[in-house]
RNA sequence: GCCCCCAUCGUCUAGCGGCCCAGGACGUGGCCCUCUCAAGGCCAAAACCGGGAUUCGAAUUCCCGUGGGGGCACCA
């Protein structure tokens, strides 16, 4: 990491229009890390001065997620700092000084366009083909003559003067120098009609006076990347690091994803959404490190990183600019790793809510035991109601045909359920230490095998084809409901003959 | 249309001139284990976009194509 050479001071800076996507949730992940990596802080700062998007709510979901994630700032809008306030709409003094002053060293001038004829501007340049851009009428007006048209209340915007001639070079971390023709930037506009700066002039006096070192953000960004540069160049400031992170593409990988897209999946039990992966069944440390692993690598083998792991490796020499396509059967796997990680009550905890949302009453100290058989076998969480509902299950209702084993008739499984129960009758307890070595012999008396035997058990007693491995079952579900459910079930399949 | 970025298995990626007839992971197929389902173990199929150039030697460097992505607002 030749770049770091102390603390760094990184900001996720989002504005309030939605719901937090995965794109968003790795930025605010590697500014973490880098910040922590560093002893540096990390900065959550809301980017609102457009109020006409703003989206109620969605500031308190931003943090909800973050912190759901176990990513926490250190200066932010609710817990202030020393370079606040952290919300831009909060600040809108502060960039209308930056801004006169620019208007007075001659790097930006007043504007008094209109909207509509600046609509007519750009319909003729789409006739003749001509890319969008201001025409520059305003550029040439006098300075002095400009400031007092403005101050007398015309109304107008502050736009920015672009150099005319030259080219400009930025650079970006992953991506090395990036040159672009001057005659390519336009005179963007810094501040509306309606006094607030838009986001160029915004993020560039945050990010001095709050004092940032690395800028991560989104390779939307690429274009205006100059621009940028140009107006930190204009205040004679510092540059901070630039590192333009690639976009997501949708699984097929080709292009984003839409909006009708994005809301589509949560049907196949996916979201690029965080206030929709919790309730899917998803860890947020599976999140976190499979979103990680989407543009960054550690040594292109090992893939399993906690929070703590990725603080200590994570390297921004080790990001890759290419756009990656989302990949949720990978998160699946994750998930399936994490959940083996947690240790015994940490996930019984996390499986409550999911039982109870199925209906279930949660017997916590039950739900402990059932734990380790039941650990392995759930890639996500909201799996689990389905694979272990019937040990909060007072009945079950096993499917007749279920009941019968492959190959056997009813009469012969009824037989079958019959001699395990008798079986089952003589030992002092069901403990698998002592009822599997017993069933074995039983099974192999019989002339049966082990699948059809056991099988024919399963489904009595758990009234599923699939569960988890049946003798531990039972001792879990316990003597008395065992063979109750091994009676009914030989009634079940007696009054189907 | 103009500008910018990117380009290794289906997907995420390793590779920063010889260690590569390209390594890991997900997924897929097969086998083993096995009371079902998982987990685990083993094996397999699967990629350097195309063309030039530099070089003794190129997945790696440079051009040109092509493809993909992003941007062109008084949004961020």
């Amino acid at each position: 990491m030749p770049e770091i050479t102390g603390p760094a001071r990184v900001r996720f800076a989002p504005s309030p229009t939605g719901h937090v996507h995965l794109g968003s949730a790795r930025t605010a992940l590697y500014d973490y890390l880098l910040a922590k990596q560093t002893g540096g802080q990390f900065i959550l700062r809301i980017e609102d001065t457009d109020r006409k998007r703003y989206v109620e709510g969605a500031e308190e979901e931003l943090m909800t997620s973050l912190r759901w994630l176990g990513i926490e700032w250190d200066e932010g809008p609710d817990i202030g700092g020393p370079y606040g306030p952290y919300r831009q709409s909060e600040r809108k003094d502060i960039y209308l000084k930056y801004a006169q002053q620019l208007v007075e060293s001659g790097h930006a001038y007043y504007c008094f366009c209109t909207p509509h004829k600046l609509e007519q501007v750009h319909q003729e340049q789409q006739q003749r083909k001509e890319s969008y851009h201001y025409d520059g009428t305003c550029r040439a007006l006098d300075p002095k003559e400009a400031a007092a048209r403005a101050a007398s209340g015309e109304p107008h915007v502050i736009r920015f003067k672009t150099p005319k001639t030259g080219t400009t070079i930025v650079k970006d971390q992953l991506r090395g120098e990036i040159a672009i023709e001057n005659s390519q930037i336009d005179d963007y506009v810094l501040v509306k009609s309606d006094g607030w700066a838009l986001y160029h002039l915004a993020a560039m006096v945050d990010d001095h006076e709050m004092k940032i070192t690395h800028v991560i953000r989104g390779s939307e960004w690429l274009p205006t990347f100059p621009l940028h540069s140009l107006i930190i160049r204009a205040f004679g400031w510092q540059e901070p690091t630039w590192v333009h992170l690639s976009v997501f593409l949708k699984p097929s990988g080709k292009g984003k994803m839409s909006k009708r897209e994005a809301t589509d999946l949560i049907k196949d039990g996916y979201s690029i959404f965080l206030k929709d992966l919790e309730g899917l069944g998803y860890l947020p440390e599976a999140v976190v490190n499979w979103v990680a692993l989407m543009g960054w690598s550690y040594d292109g083998s090992t893939e399993f990183f906690t929070m703590p792991d990725l603080v200590e490796k994570f390297s921004l020499d080790r990001l890759n600019p290419s756009p990656a396509a989302i990949n949720f059967t990978k998160l699946d796997h994750f998930n399936g790793l994490h959940i083996r990680n947690l240790d015994t009550n940490d996930l019984a905890s996390r499986l409550v809510p999911f039982f109870e949302k199925e209906g279930f009453a949660v017997d916590f100290d039950k739900l402990v035991k059932i734990i380790p058989i039941l650990q392995v076998r759930i890639a996500t969480l909201d799996e689990a109601p389905q694979m272990a509902g019937f040990f909060f299950r007072n009945k079950v209702k096993p499917e007749l045909e279920d009941l019968i084993a492959k190959g056997l008739t009813a009469t012969e499984s009824a037989a079958i359920a019959e001699r395990c129960l008798r079986e089952l009758r003589t030992l002092d307890d069901i403990s698998p230490e002592k009822a599997e070595p017993h069933m074995r012999e039983v099974v192999e008396a019989m002339g049966y095998s082990a699948g059809q035997v056991f099988g024919i058990m399963r489904v009595a007693i758990t009234g599923q084809k699939v569960s988890p491995p049946l003798f531990e079952s039972m001792e879990i579900i316990g003597k008395d409901t065992v063979f109750k459910r091994l009676e009914k079930a030989i009634t079940q399949l007696r009054q189907a003959l």
